[in-house]
DNA sequence: ATAAATTCTTGACGAAGTTAATTAATCCTG
DNA sequence: CAGGATTAATTAACTTCGTCAAGAATTTAT
């Protein structure tokens, strides 16, 4: 699938790197301004805005009269032109594929779906390049051209052990993988540019750039659902770990003696508070080895003692598991999200109310959001992380 | 006090300070190696050494025969000389001053206590300066000079909330301070250049460039003791929590519905582990309100069930403790020391049991490292602190 | 000896960002 | 409403830092 190459962006140097991603992460700036924050001079600025006007990502707005009172120039703020490129993000999960057509500041323009009827490498390759194809196929969203075009890169997020520079798969558990070589399969079925993460990891991508992580020098993404996992910025880098595993949050042990965990462990936060372990112990409470989830929501929700109290567990748990990392991290903001649908109302509470008591000190600080995360969101993470990989040669 | 000003560390570009902190932390290394650990060029290497070797930090030894087989000419290591500066370490306890001179490889060369006799601000500066003197007053270890001639730079390490950039004790439970300018006071007091730091902190530090972590880009540092603390290095840099809090393992729920910790929390490792927790435990065990710790340990070893079981409790929480730590961070390394005397062979089975266990997958290939620590450690760490302080403008 | 290998040094060059001066656009004041 | 004050953006000269490429130094191998 040959390609034109228009001019792409225009990465020469760490300022303008720096210079972009501040645009794009905090919205229109003056240049001064951008200089300011960065503690670049402002000459560097300018030299670095530059290229990026030039290749039509960024533009300069009108000076929209006087924002700031006083006498001066007013200010001629950059921003980004969302619609001068797109990406795709597409997340895989043990049943199907979920892909999105984002533009540069990662908003959702088009969405897809595709059932995976198989693990096999092959059969998921095929159907990866077919929705990115079906993604790809119509006009762009601001009707100027076609989206082949204007899409080069494409994200791919899966859960599991994934080692990104190379864009292998070292292990999925989901899909049975070991050491798959997908980004590089998948460049070769479709032409395009593949960049492959950690599902949680391009998760907290999307947040850092885009989402409750802007601003914030270090801060942590919690997913509850099936599992529960998190991912730890610092500094704004994303802790990787030594051997490749950190931010197992689901895996702290908080109830000493608690139930076993299926990685060996006891009382791990994953073996009280993931959807799996909610259900064993909602059927044993209510004596119903058929109860379904979905009942006992409605159940909890209806005022079912016993269950609201396993759903309490649970978010007792998760803020334990919280208070641990917070302690541990300070980070300047927590957000929780989970894949698990609108069950949230039955724990927030109880996780608020354990962190309150566990954080130590000044960390009790820390700003918690808790939200739901629709799926398209994991998409949107993998579309998050397409667009950094082009943006900044080596980071996080 | 005036002094005059020699020719001192020559840090004059990132790279110099690379070179620097590469051949005093990684021993003898020649150009072309130190070229090769660090991504710089050769040239850039000979280029940055060459002022540190004027200054007479650095060294260059003779070829020393043939190390690598093969042809080329021989490499001339560069190495440090140790006794080019001399650096005061000062640990700040409830009790006592603990001092130390130390060579530029943080190597101690003399030792000197001070009783406190009260935590009145002015007593302490006085009692500071006046163990500076002390430790000034003679010759230099290797009696070519005046200790006073050859040492600018002192480091103090406190626990509690400490600002280093500014050097302001922000908050000392121990002493009773808040928000206490110790860094300058004792500037005024002995002429020379102060650096203050969070004691655990001046340890992790200690270790890093002289200690375990050397070559490890992340690692954890623990200590365990009165309080039970830690301090996490990830890609080179103390993690420092955007509220000041941060590595705070002492408060990391493990025991849900465990005793109460003076945090107002539950279940903290500190609130079982403590020195003051397993001394409360272990009396109302043994029925014995008077009993000592002392007296304790040795019926633990002598095989008293009921007290080894109050230990090993305590190794249990650490161990929970540890684990959480790796699972969320997954460090290279984790080194556990204690300020409490010998009674490791009390914890150090139980603790590494129960941290196989609960780690996650491969982040049980972390070293763990358990080993006591002598006081003099702390005044070492300090010392370790005022020698970065020189090389490294802004670090960790 | 001569060639090959390896370390170290040197000087020209280039990239990136700084400072300082200049131009531009606006408000404020008498 | 002219002229100054004030802030924004640009330009150009300069500084700094490190790379590159070529060569000198010093050893082993043939």
């Amino acid at each position: 699938m040959p390609r034109s190459a228009p001019a792409r962006a225009p990465i020469t140097s760490p300022a303008a790197a720096t210079v972009f991603t501040t645009v794009l992460t905090e919205g229109p700036v003056s240049r001064v301004d951008v200089a300011r924050r960065t503690g670049l001079s402002s000459a560097a600025v300018t030299k670095a805005a530059r290229p990026f006007i030039d290749a039509g990502y960024l533009e300069e707005l009108a000076s929209e009269g006087r924002t700031t009172p006083g006498a001066g120039r007013p200010a001629n703020p950059l921003a980004i032109r969302p619609d001068r490129e797109y990406f795709v993000g597409v997340k895989i999960t043990g049943d199907d594929l979920i892909g999105v057509v984002t533009d540069l500041r990662a908003d959702v323009r088009a969405t897809a779906h595709h059932a995976l009827t198989s693990h096999d490498v092959e059969h998921v390759v095929r159907a990866l390049a077919d929705l990115v194809g079906e993604l790809l196929a119509g006009p762009t969203p601001d009707g100027t051209s076609n989206l082949r075009e204007r899409a080069y890169c494409v994200g791919v997020a899966v859960s599991g052990d994934v080692d990104r520079a190379s864009g292998i798969v070292r292990y999925s558990p989901f899909l049975g993988w070991r050491d798959v070589p997908l980004a590089s399969l998948l460049e070769d079925a479709t032409g395009l540019t593949v960049t492959l993460e950690n599902d949680v990891k391009a998760l907290t991508v999307a947040e850092q750039w885009f989402g409750e992580g802007v601003g914030a020098s270090s801060f942590a993404l919690v997913t509850v659902g099936t599992g529960i996992g998190s991912a730890l910025v610092v500094d704004g880098a994303l802790v990787r770990g030594a051997h490749g595993v950190a931010g197992e949050i689901g895996h702290v042990p908080v109830a000493d003696g608690g139930p076993l965990c299926h990685c060996g462990g006891r009382g791990c936060v994953e073996a009280i508070a993931s959807t799996e372990a909610i259900l064993t112990r909602a059927r044993l409470i209510a004596g119903e080895p058929g109860l379904t989830m979905d009942d006992a929501v409605v159940r909890a929700r209806g005022g079912d003692e016993p269950l609201r109290e396993v759903f309490a567990a649970a978010g007792h748990a998760i803020g334990l598991g919280l208070a641990a990392l917070v302690n541990l991290f300070g980070p300047e903001r927590v957000v929780v999200s989970g894949e698990g649908v609108a069950t949230y109302d039955l724990f927030e509470d109880q996780i608020r109310r354990t962190f309150a008591v566990q954080a130590f000190g000044s960390a009790a600080r820390c700003g918690l959001v808790i939200r739901p995360l629709p799926f398209e969101e994991w998409a949107r993470g993998a579309a998050a992380v397409a667009i950094q990989s082009l943006f900044v040669a080596e980071s996080v």
